[in-house]
DNA sequence: CAACTTCGTCAGCAGTGGCTAACGTTAGCG
DNA sequence: CGCTAACGTTAGCCACTGCTGACGAAGTTG
């Protein structure tokens, strides 16, 4: 199927989130804006493959892209990442909340043996 | 080349959210613990589809699984968010002090330079 | 203009992963 | 015991994707 649905940001940020390397780029240029070539430095892989995670990066919008001359200079965006905090924060609340509701189910039943892990 | 590194936690947890499906049966039991049928017969996909995205859930830790009788009920596991929340925060935190640091850069400082490898 | 630098894009390949159908397993009931 | 219910597991198919090598585009310099 080469259907693809509506544009989801979420979904998105997160499949290239999913890639290893594009998580290293990130890093790599959340401290200091740099130009593809020297991204491409950083890794074992051809400057192809750097400049097509680069790609998929901006894409998403989790890069932010700036022309000088020949040379395309990269920085991470964290407004990129609103989306996937919000959704974590949701998921991490309610799972909680739910957790908190079996404690004090278990708690007034009578005896439930069960040797659940504290964490 | 079947060359697997090391378990790491926040690739597992980020390639099985990189999963639209997934996502969806960590919501649904967010709040709420089912047993597998009742989460498979929530989408539209076969019940062994399903199960298998229970497997990596649980794998990863982000899911729990409690048996009763024939039936496994599940619920989300919170905890298994913390290393990505974590890294969130982290690559967040960088991100916008590197922002910061080019807004006043841009107000008055001359350009800046270097940097090479990275981890 | 040509030559060079910096970088993106295309084609094709190989590995990954989600899906279905068929089968195996475990627990409860008569 | 057989029978059923509720699951997980396996084999195989097919789409997706990260990778390399070749090529093209755009900007700078002489």
């Amino acid at each position: 199927m080469v259907l693809s649905g509506p544009p989801d940001r979420l979904d998105d940020a997160l499949r290239a989130l999913a890639e290893p390397r594009r998580r290293a780029i990130l890093r790599l240029v959340a401290d200091q804006e740099l130009p593809a070539g020297q991204i491409a430095a950083a890794f074992e892989v051809s400057r192809t493959a750097v400049s097509q995670h680069l790609t998929v990066l901006k894409t998403v919008g989790l890069l932010d892209e700036r022309r000088e001359g020949t040379r395309r200079l990269y920085r991470t965006r964290p407004e990129g990442l609103a989306e996937l905090r919000e959704f974590l924060d949701d998921l991490w609340g309610s799972a909680l909340d739910t957790a908190r509701g079996l404690v004090e189910e278990q708690a007034g039943l009578p005896a439930r043996e069960e040797v659940r892990d504290a964490g």
